[in-house]
DNA sequence: AAAGTTATTGAACACTGTTCAAGTATCGAA
DNA sequence: TTCGATACTTGAACAGTGTTCAATAACTTT
């Protein structure tokens, strides 16, 4: 039974899941893989590549809202955004270290990830034009890996047992969506001058 | 002549402003010192606590606003806030990857870096709560750190040959005040809510 | 000069990602 | 069934990384 792909991923986002991307290293995925670490190389380009396959799993979970003859009006497309961004937080938090390998991945390569570009899409569907669509997604996607991120290192170091006090869960929730608040205000103003006239497409 | 903690800083630092991060290795810094490596660990606790002060170092020519006497009216504070992040973003420009090195300084330690908490003060000193105006301040800082990363990884990447097509400078502005605009237009409002009744300390 | 403190060396430890010639399976065709 | 080609794996090496520490050297102070 030859090794696959598909089991050099899986593993990947196990050990990434369980004990974080300190603990993905190739020759402890090799060694759970009962492989030498070369074989790796077989099935996948290099670190970096599997990492950008993470993030992608990662993000999975989050539904893409439809595009097409979704959200036209600015509140709709306010309410798609803010839920969107949630669902996003959400995906990120269920994976040790996830908001770390999806930021280095969009670093990288901002278009890689589908989810993310789905709220500049957002955006654009409701009338922004394309360059400030994606300037407008793009402060929200920094907004949510940065504070995302720091959530997941203040947790993992209270879990190691340095950092003396950790705000419990649901303060972490609360200072996310007011701060998420925060963008989604001014993108309700954003809105409301550039967005309407060409609301719909080309008609 | 001994080896001064001074020295192996500012070299550290003249290392990573003209080659970036990936070039400062305790090994290189050790050897633009013509110094075994063992000895930088007698002038510097270790890595991360050598990049904690080239953070600082990093953020030095951002101008604190004064809290006392300083803006209390909405306007105020927005106009003070849009100037500091102007400034911290200038700053960070100014070093290569400087804003990656703050990045990394800031998640583990976010009350670590005057400049950066200063933005949590301004909010607090035009009447918003402290919880409240630490989140706004967060978001600020996240957003500024994540979009200047991204523009310092690009114009990295672009300079390694990497990467076809690289946005000027100019486009990168205009990007990053966009977004700035956008938090800002929100903090307009909280201010609204929040602030003024208690605008000037304890009355 | 002797003692004491401060600073540096040299070597090692335990890792990291990545490459590649050589070897072993596996499978389709003759 | 044997031959060859393709698919995959090994084992070893390369070139690094941060960090520690006994031994040693270099200054100061007594």
């Amino acid at each position: 039974m030859a090794l696959t792909r598909e089991q050099v991923i899986d593993t990947a986002f196990g050990i990434l899941r369980d004990y974080g991307i300190a603990d993905l290293s190739m020759r402890r995925l090799a060694r759970d893989l009962n492989v030498q670490p070369g074989a790796l190389y077989w099935h996948v380009k290099n670190k970096q590549d599997l990492l950008g396959v993470l993030a992608v799993m990662i993000l999975k979970p989050v539904k893409q809202p439809a595009v097409d003859g979704g959200p036209a009006t600015p509140p709709a497309a306010i309410a798609s955004l803010r839920l969107h961004c949630r669902q996003i937080r959400q995906a990120l938090l269920a994976v040790r270290d996830g908001a770390e390998v999806v930021a280095l991945t969009h670093t990288l390569d901002p278009l890689a990830l589908p989810s993310l570009q789905g709220l500049t899409e957002t955006f654009a569907a409701a009338g922004v034009t394309g360059t400030r669509a994606a300037w407008a997604g793009r402060a929200l996607v920094h907004y949510i890996l940065g504070t995302v991120t720091q959530e997941q290192t203040r947790s993992g170091l209270a879990q190691a047992g340095l950092l003396a006090e950790a705000p419990g869960p649901l303060d972490e929730t609360e200072a996310f969506n007011f701060g998420l608040e925060l963008l989604l205000s001014g993108s309700t103003e954003l809105l409301h001058n550039d967005g309407g006239q060409q609301s719909r497409g080309v008609d």
